[in-house]
DNA sequence: TCTTCCACGTG
DNA sequence: GCACGTGGAAG
């Protein structure tokens, strides 16, 4: 019933998705028409109902009281996790068809924030968008049953505000509003994707979007952390004695810090505005997805939505497609551009994504390159690869290493990348990890810590390292995005080229590539972005 | 605003 | 016991 009623959704949805896609993908180049494009994917395919997929995400009701407050996600230099974790449950794959799942954070939309009388304000234009980059699975590629079976966690995702990160974390710029889009990608025979005929869908929940800020702000987000990540335990005690400050100023009873004094006064104050704020949550738009029923975004009022832009959509929105053979193809090859590991690492995908605030989406594949996971964030480490892919889980389905492409997504703002810099990923950097092989980059070597990648951050930089770009379509420009990119870029700037220096295993490089990417869609635009105007997140 | 260090917790 | 993930405080 579900399904019916999902795929019914879906199939909406879907097209609007393509639509929607297009106009990113396309959106550098003149964009094709729309109309062109094929819908969904148009092509045929063997298998792949990629269409037919469902995709629950994990804890929607902790991500909603997230959500309702403004989620803010620490970025670090180092990176930080994100929390709530982003994990979904699958159903609907084609139990053997392999398929490459990934998730890329976009701009939600083209502002900079503040958080000003306990609310977040629009604080200007948004700086260009960063490199955007690609966090592949670890287990990746593998079947639609390895999938299915459990849980797919992307905790091990990290988010960085350093623009030259060598550990292929996810790069984002403070104060700004991201959406995290999951991308399910049928692999290739080579279990890469972008080939011909590649199919992918994408799935956004808006739930999930967040502000990047270096220090929380919004003191309620604060204390929904702590209250919930295990890892945050030391902070609980009851509100009145935060235990760990207490131990921190070595007093037995709460400590007033100011801090401490002014997130109670906050979180009052929250209260008694998260009441009055309105009412509704948009939670029925994540609810009327997983019934299945289109969107129907009432939410204009939900005050979510408010917060965040604009993504009315229900929870998710979803596009899939199909690529269109011609265009891109990304050969996976699996080249490991920095990586020189050979074997032993697997390979990890970076991917880029593009900036756009959204809904881009589409991953273009780049290239690929292979790396190892080593972490493997859904089972419990796997790598999976070594060779193959991820054993993690089951290895049953796992495919083969994959390789790891790259995908770019739309830039949002045609800028991408670090001001026009070629970026150079990884090894640039790597100065801190000195250890880490300096120049070239080494995937698996001993990078200091292990990047991302492992989990499969993947950058585009496709086109220096050699690795293997993804043609552009043409036509599929409308459609398929990635080609797009790809090209783009080492024709044009070339953003990247790879320096010398290889990142850390990790990843590669990461070109950057701009996707460029504002999204035009209607049906993005729907979803995301707009509210710009507003949104505040107030939390309060 | 951001970075670094810290104590404490998980796993 | 160790590596690493946390938010707070201090800089």
């Amino acid at each position: 019933m579900l399904q019916e009623k999902v795929s019914a959704v879906t199939d909406g949805r879907m097209s609007r998705v393509q639509d929607a896609i297009q106009p990113d993908l396309l959106s550098q180049e003149p964009r094709p028409d729309l109309s062109t494009a094929p819908t969904v994917p148009s092509a045929s395919e063997p298998n792949q109902n990629i269409e037919n997929i469902k995709v629950v995400l994990h804890e929607r009701e902790l991500w909603k009281k997230f959500h309702e407050a403004g989620t803010e996600m620490i970025i670090t230099k180092a990176g930080r996790r994100m929390f709530p974790s982003y994990k979904v449950k699958l159903t609907g794959m084609n139990p053997k068809t392999k398929y490459i799942l990934l998730i890329d954070v976009v701009p939600a939309d083209d502002h900079r924030y503040k958080f000003c009388d306990n609310k977040w304000m629009v604080a200007g234009k948004a700086e260009p968008a960063m490199p955007g980059r690609l966090y592949v699975h670890p287990d990746s590629p593998a079947a639609g049953a390895h999938w299915m079976r459990q849980l797919v966690s992307f905790q091990k995702l990290k988010l960085t505000n350093n623009h030259l990160d060598p550990f292929g974390h996810i790069i984002l710029n403070s104060m700004h509003k991201y959406q995290p889009r999951l991308h399910i990608v049928k692999a290739d025979e080579n279990n890469a994707f972008g080939s011909k005929n590649t199919a992918y869908c994408t799935h956004v929940f808006h739930e999930t979007a967040f502000i990047s800020v270096t220090s929380y702000q919004n003191h309620k987000i604060t204390q929904l952390k702590i209250e919930n990540n295990p890892f945050a335990k030391g902070f609980r005690g009851s509100e009145e004695a935060d235990p760990r400050i207490s131990r921190l100023q070595g007093k037995e009873y709460p400590p007033i810090s100011k801090n401490s004094v002014r997130q109670r006064l906050i979180s009052s104050h929250n209260h008694l505005a998260g009441k009055l704020m309105t009412g509704h949550p948009q939670v029925l738009s994540s609810y009327q997805y997983e019934a299945g029923l289109p969107l129907a975004n009432s939410d204009s009022q939900d005050p979510i939505s408010n917060h965040f832009p604009p993504s009315r959509d229900p929870g998710l929105l979803y596009h899939c497609f199909k690529h269109r053979d011609n265009s891109r193809h990304l050969e996976l090859g699996c080249k490991r551009p920095f990586l020189e590991t050979p074997s032993a690492v697997s390979e990890e995908h970076y991917f880029r994504s593009a900036p756009s605030y959204e809904p881009s989406l589409l991953p273009r594949p780049y290239h690929n390159e292979a790396f190892s996971a080593r972490e493997a964030c859904m089972y419990g480490g796997m790598e999976a690869e070594s060779g193959s892919g991820a054993g993690d889980v089951d290895d049953v389905n796992h495919s083969p290493p994959m390789n790891r492409s790259m995908w770019a997504t739309m830039p949002p703002y045609p800028r991408y990348t670090v001001d026009g810099v070629a970026y150079q990923p990884f090894a640039a950097h790597f100065t801190n990890t000195a250890a880490v092989t300096p120049v070239v980059p080494h995937p698996a070597s001993t990078m200091a810590p292990r990047p991302q990648s492992d989990l499969g951050v993947f950058n585009s930089a496709p086109a220096q390292r050699g690795l293997p770009v993804i043609s552009p379509p043409p036509s599929a420009s409308s459609c398929a995005p990635a080609t797009l990119a790809p090209r783009d870029r080492s024709d044009h700037a070339g953003p990247y080229h790879k320096k010398p220096g290889s990142p850390p295993r990790p990843h590669r490089d990461f070109s950057a590539y701009p996707s460029q990417g504002a999204i035009r869609e209607p049906s993005f635009q729907y979803q995301m972005g707009l509210n710009s105007t507003g949104t505040h997140w107030n939390d309060s």
